[in-house]
RNA sequence: GCCGGUGUAGCUCAGUCGGCAGAGCAACUGAUUCGUAAUCAGUAGGUCGGUGGUUCGAAUCCACUCACCGGCACCA
């Protein structure tokens, strides 16, 4: 006699138990249709922790139920998982020797992966997706039963499935093993699922990958399919126009189209910046140099060349000897720079370092060379050669937490001047290779952790993803179709300063090895304005616009004001260009707006006799005309608010 | 680095069965002096990523290699 809670807090009286599908068709038919999975004993004001389960699952006793559709982010997991399985099934009808292994919803879509004997085509992919289409409109039904482990091993052993075999062995001994089965085609799987497969109509296989099994690249090889599922065609009509978007943002293409910078295959992984690259870069660079300074950091320079044997100290030959570029003279090695850490601990070595000259922060805008493995490479975002906002902070064990905290401030401060606020913070403990004890780490991670508390932030723990040397906090932007790039870096190293005999002297008289933190704000300013240009589509705010104005005239007879136009934007501190070929101003506002240039002064022959210029935005709204020192003062207000909505106040 | 894909004019992309390498835009020349997203006409432009092979003949087939694209692994 079960009695049901539902989130709206009515509560309904069963006269027997029944299965949540049960339930939802006496509520209603059109919630019967739309049902694909429950979720019982979670609270009853709204979506909560409570366990998913399968339309079938029996309703024995008085529970909370939420009956979960397609409108719902768990259903849309849920209608992903069983597309998942949708397509392990049409390959294991159409190649019955691929051997399934696993296959999770990811971000917007799902992938499953497979150990074939040869290679998935194009082609497979398309009858992969024609066979799906076939057992969807089938309308299998999606049954769930549990099964002893021995037993379910030997089941998947004996169908030659040694990935799903091996996962059950992994799988602790207390849990039952649930298996779906839908016609031929049974998965080790937790679920829940939808009722059949009937219920997946709009899906679409995206692209084929490869990946290790298990993650780890010791192990072989197996085939990605990436695939994604929408409740309704108008959902996924809207991602894939979406994808379309995002493709357009690309700051490969934005770069050439805009004439930013280039890569070419004689210098793999290395910027060759153009003009106007040149110009976003020295204002990002800039920009930095005036913020440390305000914030005592002291900017050095490095050399880029170093003995081998600083590397072999420090202990970065030995760990990342194989990304080192190295070079040689007179029988030396030398090591082009990966970082500049422990040049910055040569400086500090010299003379005699008191406690009182503590916290110590140099910085350096150093070039870095790091040979990256080849498929790394990834336009601006993953290079060979970049230049961090780097900066290294000589400090006491005392003063850790004041200065993480105050690095967290400053990396706030910064990403907000720039417009991010979407920004992911990792805290990254103690990995199997590390040097240093045990309690020294304790005591690095618990201070990270507490800075990041005190500022009550939301973080994300990755155990094990620490630099050798020390726990580190991460910040992370997303580039325009959503992949992860990790720009700012605060990083504790109790290491390396004795390694390289880095010494102060004490209150008391006696010699200590200082702390070391690493710590970067934007990271490699390649990497940022990467993300900068993608995150902006191009139209990069007045103060980083590399062109913020151009003149442009209609006839030969404006030429001369235009000129001393452009003159009076130069002197006044801006950076202008006058456009004065003998086209028409169609198409000169034209290729302009497509350059994104923020404005486009037009000149005519009322404007040269109104001494005035004509204004209008790449946004494609025409301003009017204006006197110049108008113009000037709307463009000093735009490069002072750095293109934020709230104007500052006057 | 690993798996899959791609590489043809400055850019975007065609090129069938192995038989003289194409288009649009851009560039250049000329005409046009024009008011808010493309004026008209003409001209020129290529070692088909590279190396080697098969063939009477290779952009096309084969091998190797480089770079790029999408993932995976890596990322001090």
């Amino acid at each position: 006699m079960p009695t049901i809670t539902f989130p709206d807090g009515t509560r309904r009286d069963y006269e027997k138990s029944l299965t949540v599908g049960e339930v939802a068709a006496s509520i209603g038919p059109g919630l019967a249709k739309a049902a694909l999975a429950g979720e019982i004993d979670g609270p009853i004001d709204g979506p909560g922790n409570g366990q998913l389960v399968d339309l079938s699952y029996s309703l024995e006793q008085d529970h909370t139920l939420r009956i979960i559709t397609n409108r719902d982010p768990e259903g849309l997991d849920i209608l992903r998982h069983s597309t998942a399985h949708l397509m392990a099934q049409a390959v294991k009808s159409l190649y019955p020797t691929a051997q399934v292994t696993i296959g999770p919803v990811v971000e917007d879509g799902f992938y499953y992966d497979f150990a074939f004997e040869r290679s998935f085509t194009e082609e497979d992919i398309r009858a992969i997706e024609n066979k799906m289409v076939e057992l969807a409109t089938g309308n299998h039904p999606i049954t769930r039963e549990v099964m002893p482990r021995s037993d379910a091993i030997s089941f998947f052993r004996d169908r030659a499935e040694k990935y799903k075999a091996e996962i059950i062995e992994g799988i602790p001994g207390d849990e039952p093993i649930s298996l779906y089965r839908q016609g031929d085609f049974v998965d080790l799987c937790r679920g829940p699922h939808v009722p059949d497969t009937g219920k997946l109509r709009v899906f679409k296989l995206m692209k084929l990958a490869g990946a290790y099994w298990r993650g780890d690249h010791r192990n072989e090889m197996l085939q990605r399919i990436y695939g994604t599922a929408w409740p309704d065609k108008k959902a996924l009509d809207a991602y894939l126009n979406r994808l379309e978007e995002a493709e357009k943002r690309d700051h490969r293409k934005l770069g050439r189209q805009q004439d930013l910078f280039h890569l070419q295959e004689e210098a793999p992984g290395m910027v060759f910046w153009h003009e106007k690259g040149w110009i976003i870069y020295r204002i990002v660079e800039n920009y930095i140099r005036d913020i440390i300074r305000q914030n005592d950091y002291p900017e050095v320079r490095t050399p880029q060349v170093v003995d081998r044997s600083l590397w072999e100290k420090s202990g970065h030959w030995d760990k990342f000897g194989d990304m080192i570029f190295a070079t040689h003279s007179e029988h030396r090695d030398y090591a082009v720079k990966p970082m500049n850490c422990p040049c910055h601990i040569q400086i500090f070595n010299q003379g005699l370092k008191s406690y009182r000259e503590l916290p110590l922060r140099l910085a350096e805008f150093g070039s870095c060379h790091r040979n990256e493995p080849s498929g790394t490479l990834h336009g601006l975002m993953r290079v060979r050669n970049f230049v961090q906002d780097d900066a290294h902070i000589f400090c006491t064990e005392d003063q850790i937490q004041d200065e993480v905290a105050q690095f967290i401030d400053l990396v706030f401060q910064v990403y907000e001047h720039f417009g991010f606020k979407d920004i992911l913070i990792n805290l990254s403990t103690r990995p199997e290779k590390r040097v240093g004890s045990d309690e020294v780490w304790d005591k690095a991670e618990k201070a990270l952790e507490l800075a990041l508390d005190n500022k009550g932030l939301e973080w994300k723990l990755n155990p094990g993803d620490g630099a050798f040397y020390g726990p580190k906090v991460d910040f992370s932007l997303k580039d325009s179709i959503g992949r992860i790039w990790q720009c700012g870096t605060v990083q504790v190293d109790f290491s390396m300063p004795g390694r390289l005999s880095a010494q102060y002297v004490a209150e008391d008289g006696g010699k200590r090895v200082p702390v070391m933190l690493h710590r970067a704000i934007l990271g490699s300013l390649e990497r940022f304005i990467g993300i900068l240009i993608e995150e902006h589509a191009g139209h990069l705010p007045v103060w980083l616009a590399p062109v913020q104005a151009v003149v442009l005239t209609i006839t030969d007879r404006q030429a001369e004001y235009a000129v001393k136009v452009k003159k009076l934007l130069d002197e006044s501190g801006f950076r202008a260009q006058v456009d004065l070929r003998n086209e028409k101003i169609g198409l000169k506002i034209r290729e302009h707006t497509l350059q994104r240039i923020p404005y486009l002064l037009i000149i005519g022959d009322r404007e040269v006799n109104q001494n005035s210029v004509a204004v209008r935005t790449r946004e494609g709204e025409d301003q009017g005309a204006m006197v110049l020192s108008a113009f000037i003062e709307l463009l000093e207000k735009e490069v002072i608010s750095c293109g934020h909505d709230n104007q500052p106040e006057e």
